[in-house]
DNA sequence: TGACTAACGGCACATATGTGCCTATAAATT
DNA sequence: AATTTATAGGCACATATGTGCCGTTAGTCA
C-alpha cells in the first residue's frame, strides 16, 4: 500500500516505541533481535511480526532518516561467540515523527467529549 | 548407546565421506553448513540430520582427533556480510578410521564368498 | 541373561541478519 | 467513482553456529 509521505505505519510506531523503551533502560543503542524481544514483551500475543519484515522495516526507516545504524565492533561479537549486531539509534526526526504519530494511547470513556462541547 | 573405542558411528562415517568429497573438489577445508549441504546432496531424502546433531558430532570428532578446526578470518566473513565459519580438516587418524570403517559400500551378490573359501 | 549406564542422535530453540516472492491495501490518477 | 500503482508486510528460506533436554540403544558387568 502506498503511504502519505512523512506519516508512520503502525509497525514503525511500534519499533520507535520499543526502541525508546530500550534507550531509556541504560542502553545507548539497540539491535534488531533485541528490538523484537522488547516488542514481544510489550505486545505479547499481539506481536506477529516476522524477522524478515522487521529488518526490512528498519532498513526503510534508516533510509527515511528516522534511524541511524552502525555495525558492532567485530572483536566483541567474536569474543562472545555470536553473530555481529547492527546497532540502531533514533534520530531527532524519528523522535519527532513518533511524537506526532503516537497519540491515541487509549480512549478514556470518562472523558469522551460530547459533540459540540469543545 | 555406548561405543566401542576407536570405532565410528554411521553419522561419523557420513561426515568423513562428505568431507573427503569436498576436499577432493579443490577445497582445502570445509565448514559445517557446507558439509550438511554436501551430505544432503549425497544422501538425498535419507539425510535427516539436524544441525544440532551435526555440530555436536563435529565437536566430538575433533576431540577424538579425527578432525581439526580453526575459525575463519573474521574480516572475510565481515566483507561477505555473513556469520563466521568454522573450518575443518580431516586428520591422518580420521582418514585411517574412515578407511577402516567404510567398507561394505554395497554387497555385490556376484562376489559373496562362500564360507570356507577364503 | 538380565540389569546398568554411557552416549548417540532427535527435537526444539537461541543468536543475529538478511533476501525472494507474493498478496493486500492505501494513495494517486483518470 | 473506478482504475491504476506503489509498497507494507506475511511466508518461506538462506547463512552459520551452537545449547538444553530427553529417549533409545549399544556395550559392559554381575
Amino acid at each position: 500500500m502506498r503511504r502519505k509521505p512523512g506519516s508512520l505505519v503502525p509497525l514503525e510506531v511500534s519499533i520507535l516505541e520499543a526502541g525508546m523503551v530500550l534507550l531509556s533502560q541504560s542502553e545507548t543503542v539497540f539491535h534488531g533481535y533485541q528490538l523484537a524481544k522488547e516488542m514481544k514483551a510489550l505486545q505479547g500475543a499481539a506481536f506477529r511480526t516476522a524477522y524478515g519484515t522487521l529488518y526490512r522495516t528498519l532498513e526503510r526507516m534508516e533510509q527515511a532518516g528516522l534511524l541511524e545504524s552502525h555495525w558492532e565492533d567485530p572483536t566483541i561479537a567474536e569474543a562472545e561467540g555470536r553473530p555481529r549486531r547492527r546497532f540502531y539509534t533514533i534520530t531527532g526526526a524519528g523522535e519527532a515523527a513518533f511524537q506526532a504519530a503516537k497519540p491515541v494511547p487509549e480512549t478514556n470513556p470518562l472523558f469522551v467529549p460530547r459533540p459540540g462541547t469543545t
